[in-house]
DNA sequence: TTTAATTAAGACAAATTTATCTTAATTTAA
DNA sequence: TTAAATTAAGATAAATTTGTCTTAATTAAA
């Protein structure tokens, strides 16, 4: 469903997320190790993410990654989707037919526009803040038990 | 969303199934230019659907691939998609945990999980003959206007 | 039985995604 | 101002997916 990329970097956005209320940047290296995923691809990702203006970075000594805390609560899964495998979640055809509307649909354009916008309503209401405040919680987890 | 590979596959068997009802067996070369895929690789995810029993093959003159005409209401998209993509579609995690369930479950398992039974509840109701009638019908297509 | 037509299979190649490594640029603090 | 700590960027590599090509195996019909 998402890449890996996109995986990694709604990951990294929980945990940032999660360290941002308490006021403490993160580094490539501690996300890398608290989500599982190899470091130096999960760095790039916070690069594009940094550059979609999902997530600030601070270089330098006691420097990191963070996001304003204000803005946790206002930032949605579709904004961390989209800043990494774009908006082709949304507009691409099920069929990877290159036009495919109502005119002139595929043959599952109907069946999967009702998946798809269950799906787009979920990332699009789905916050950031409530998945960082479920792993708090011990609700749910960022990675498998070792 | 689908791979490559399971996007020519729901095509094929639609063409297929549409020519299985006029009792024609049709080529890879027929179905590559009516679904707008690579030939070769459309073969290849052919013979996966052979194998998977989805379609059936005969060799040598006149042959061609085709479908047992009443199969052809019984068979359901997500037997197209389990045999060119497998399961991972319904077991995997959205966040790409090895292991998340009830238990355990990642920050989206349970908003993850409507979207998948949304999905998995349209592959197992939809019919390759309602996509293939679709087709004939003049209501849906196969590949964008050239 | 032979030939022509066809799918099957496997090796290969290209493109994309995932992952790593090295160096540059920036920033804070001493 | 210098040094240390950090992110940014770009080159490279590995893995996977997508796509191609050649040859083998099979089959129907003449």
């Amino acid at each position: 469903m998402f890449s890996k990329a996109c995986e990694y970097g709604i990951k990294a956005s929980i945990f940032i997320a999660i360290n941002s209320f308490e006021g403490k940047r993160v580094s490539p290296k501690e996300i890398a190790e608290e989500i599982d995923s190899p470091q130096a691809f999960t760095a790039k990702i916070l690069q594009a993410l940094v550059r979609h203006g999902v997530i600030n970075s601070v270089k330098g000594a006691y420097g990191g990654f963070e996001i304003d805390k204000k803005d946790i609560a206002l930032i949605k899964l579709s904004q961390i989707v989209n800043a990494i495998d774009g908006d082709k979640i949304y507009n691409g055809c099920g069929l990877g037919l290159h036009t495919c509307d109502e005119n002139r649909p595929c043959p599952v354009h109907d069946k999967f526009k009702v998946v798809r916008d269950e799906l787009k309503h979920m990332l699009e209401h789905t916050s950031l803040e409530e998945l960082a405040l479920n792993i708090k919680s011990g609700a749910s987890f960022l990675k498998t038990i070792t």
